[in-house]
DNA sequence: AGACAATCACTGCCTTGACAGCTAATTTTG
DNA sequence: CAAAATTAGCTGTCAAGGCAGTGATTGTCT
């Protein structure tokens, strides 16, 4: 019992912090990645796919935290951009796999850097070990999640996450 | 430096882990004022609103981070249900103040138990000074994103953020 | 083998929130 | 004091993403 109502205050809240850090790496990737005419949603899932090439589109619904009419819109869209193709896989036709083009490997190899230009622009002045501690204790969280999750929503839906 | 490119792994990277620990945050908030008929960000506008006694609209915007065309059409949904009450200023007719109704002070008195519930799911292995620790350096990261956008965004629109 | 369940991708429908344009009211400036 | 700029709130429009339902395919169970 770390968190007591009655001393509650949203501001200063582990909630706010988070979401507003969320919102603020967001908007930064979304600028970071501009020029290559592509959104920060986009990004991540290009270079999911640029690691695992031939993943299946439920793959990445299930790791991305995409719903799976979000992940087929997605794929549109990044498919008329040129970025990627689909094919149907020849041992279990339901599924589709995933293949970047010339155009989408190209682009694939900036991103890293744009992807950490946003990581140190906002932990810049952070010492040494003190990120990997961050990560930790994030980690924790997530694991804790996780477990009171399966305890009680085992036969509802898939775990949502986020990019 | 702390990043760089050619060791970048986006599933260990702060953006994911961040990115995830609000969706599941946010997700367990949803279901923890699921009974009260709100949805979390409903949940944290009404917070604010019992915090700030006749807060105008305006101030709800900045501070949530919500456009305002999103802040009129969510309390048009509060006071649908009959959970507020809109009124003009006296001294500045632009400008609408925001009184919870009765309904919508009961409930929020039973707020601060529901943030604190998904805190301490969350933390509940965390030791002491931990969760301290943490919020210090999510701190410091939003004060450099806030450093660095001052800098190059200074005449854009204000800054978004988020709930 | 055949019935049934599960999985994958796709589609419509809906909600949420951003952006731009608008009016009214106020403040600033010439 | 009048004109211009700013601020507050509202509305239309758009894009992103969730949910439910569908068809096709595969796996499972009797």
């Amino acid at each position: 019992m770390q968190f007591k109502p009655e001393h509650f205050v949203f501001e200063d809240s582990l909630g706010y912090l988070i979401s507003k850090l969320r919102g603020v790496m967001h908007m930064a990737l979304d600028e970071q990645v501009a020029d290559l005419d592509i959104s920060a949603a986009q990004a991540v899932v290009l270079l999911r796919i640029s690691r695992n090439p031939d993943v299946p589109a439920a793959t990445l619904c299930r790791f991305g935290g995409y719903d799976t009419g979000a992940m087929t819109r997605m794929l549109d869209k990044l498919e008329d951009k040129g970025l990627l193709s689909r094919s149907r896989s020849e041992t279990d036709r339901r599924v589709v796999h995933l293949q970047l083009s010339e155009a989408g490997r190209h682009l694939c190899e900036q991103l890293p850097e744009r992807f950490c230009s946003v990581g140190n622009m906002l932990m810049s002045d952070f010492q040494d070990g003190e990120i990997e501690q961050l990560k930790l204790m994030l980690r924790k969280a997530l694991n804790m999640a996780e477990q009171n999750w399966s305890a009680h929503e085992a036969t509802q839906h898939a775990q949502k996450g986020e990019v």
